[in-house]
DNA sequence: TTGTATGCGTTATCAT
DNA sequence: ATGATAACGCATACAA
């Protein structure tokens, strides 16, 4: 705190040399010529005086901050609640330390503050910037790609050319809702993970509808809810699918906590799954797989689409521009036991390695 | 990215007045006397260029960088699947934005790169640190107190005088472990939420075992199982403790996550909760509500520890020290299913509004 | 091979 | 009430 800060001028007085030389080798400069004996001496004097170049100053003059903001269009609760979130800062920090930079991690009620990431990009305080789950009506992001500012979106927006990392939601739907189908099931509900006025809910519920279409069964608007990236709305919509007395043999959940939610509605009322009610959700967040009974879902990589995102932001950052703007990573389905496959129970099974 | 940067000194002729007065009007400088009218006529031109004041130059002068880090030493499948991080992040953000700060995030291996934060203060990249679960051993911590580094720690360090926000981890387990006695329970084993070498594991596991004492019940050795932050380790420490064929009709898991692993080991073995196996976990993390059945539990204030950590940072940055160095949040036993309570299924018991 | 001079955009200390 | 000037710590083009 009050001991005075070690600059790369002490470091050159202590070497006998300039600040250029102390510059030029700590920073590895290429094309320059220094005896090894010289530097030798600056690296170990700079070691042993504890030196570390002052981030502002050198951003100052590189005009390059060398974070990266990762921002979450979000709410609190939801970012309490959100298991795949944190995959997606997982993979994004790892990736973001190996290129040597740090990340920025911002939460922005959807609502309101639309713009605020605005201001971290104008005041230079990140290079780019990772932006998960947009909004259809973004309008922050309108004006930040025409400055030409790096962006990459985890998700997905109509008729933009913005980077992006997504999976195929509408697709992996489709299989999801076709596995219940080739069950046997007739009458699916569906509870959305979120809203539709955000891309990735919008999406899965196309695709259950597609499903449902291609095997020539009919869409009931009654049967679809509308969660909202937590338990409790999992819980709540699917209560309320009970309470109206509809007749439906299966649900598809398009999130894995959602279904969570759901679960505990179904056994609430005493209904068995998958017996009386098949359940497949999405995401494979780690937990699906314990949950009881273990759920089919498909799975999303998200630690890859966060490190993905991040590759792409940095090459963005760096080369100005990349061949590759729209990248979309593969789905699976993971049938487990909530649709019906045969529940075994030895001794001998294990779940961790499945 | 092209178009060139608006600076204080282009709104200064812009507004027909010198770079000083733009920045004393822009900062709302207490002293000063300005008219209202060149007051007026500076904001509208700063607002009308777009001007936001370049992060890097004002952290370099004003020797603040306004972001501090939040680094939590855990390999990244722990930060994957640890719900309770969420919250501390989502509790920690939140406040630091009421204080107009950023929040650099930082995932630090705790095996190999102890001293890798030390870094960010180095180089002043943040001006305060929140570290999350530190070990008992940790060594880059002893330099940044010595060097006066603002420091808030959420957990506990024998010793030492760094401020920090904990819960009574020791007590809370001491209740958890009480309440399963209280209902009959003798024989009671134990799995840790993780290795002992970090203070909260061995805090709740000498509660577990006071609790035991107090009660005149040995303690046994040969109950007790080391998790690992994860599902997964709940799940192999749970089979691991059924396979070796000790007797006991209880299991306090000192994690709900990790008590979310333990009890599909229990189900797949066939047996029933709290039937057969009574559960308590610890943290009351989202979907502790949602399992099956509800987990009792005790809850650990996370939200409020992430945002009281950065009250207290705050403060120890801007006023340089603070009254209460530590601060001690309240816990609470949540009783649900898991140890045999009743279970009601009727239609109209909401899960939501408990 | 090494050193000198200049600028990055702000804030703050002085004069005026 | 306002304006010139000096830091802040670093990188770099250019000179030696």
């Amino acid at each position: 705190m009050s001991a005075k800060r070690v600059t790369s001028q002490d470091v050159a007085i202590a070497a006998g040399v300039s600040r250029t030389t102390v510059s030029m080798v700590l920073n590895n400069v290429p094309g320059i010529q220094i005896s090894e004996e010289t530097r030798q001496r600056v690296f170990d004097v700079a070691r042993e005086l504890g030196y570390v170049p002052e981030a502002a100053a050198q951003a100052l003059v590189s005009r390059r901050s060398q974070s990266i903001g990762f921002v979450m269009a979000r709410q609190v609760h939801h970012v309490i609640t959100d298991a795949f979130l944190n995959s997606l800062i997982a993979g994004s920090i790892q990736t973001v330390h190996d290129h040597n930079l740090r990340l920025i991690v911002e939460m922005i009620d959807p609502e309101h503050q639309q713009e605020a990431y605005l201001r971290l990009a104008r005041a230079r305080r990140i290079d780019g910037m990772i932006l998960a789950g947009p909004r259809f009506d973004d309008q922050g992001l309108k004006v930040i790609e025409e400055e030409g500012f790096p962006v990459v979106i985890i998700g997905h927006i109509d008729q933009s050319n913005l980077c992006s990392v997504d999976v195929d939601n509408c697709a992996a739907a489709r299989e999801a809702v076709a596995h219940l189908i080739q069950l046997g099931h007739k009458r699916i509900a569906c509870v959305t993970n979120a809203s539709p006025i955000y891309m990735a809910p919008a999406m899965r519920l196309r695709g259950y509808r597609q499903a449902l279409e291609t095997a020539g069964l009919a869409f009931d608007q009654n049967l679809v809810r509308f969660g909202d990236y937590d338990l409790e709305s999992g819980y709540i919509q699917m209560k309320s699918l009970l309470d109206d007395g509809l007749s439906f043999t299966a649900v598809f959940v398009s999130s894995d906590v959602v279904a969570l939610g759901a679960k505990a509605a179904i056994y609430q009322r005493g209904l068995r799954i998958p017996q009386d009610i098949a359940l497949v959700g999405f995401d494979d967040v780690p937990m699906a797989r314990y949950m009881e009974p273990p759920l089919t879902t498909i799975r999303v990589p998200a630690v890859q689409m966060g490190s993905a995102a991040c590759r792409l932001l940095i090459d963005l950052i760096t080369k100005g521009d990349v061949a590759k703007r729209k990248i979309t990573l593969e789905t699976e389905l993971i049938v487990r036991e909530s649709c019906g496959a045969k529940r075994v129970r030895t001794t001998n099974q294990s779940i961790p390695n499945q």
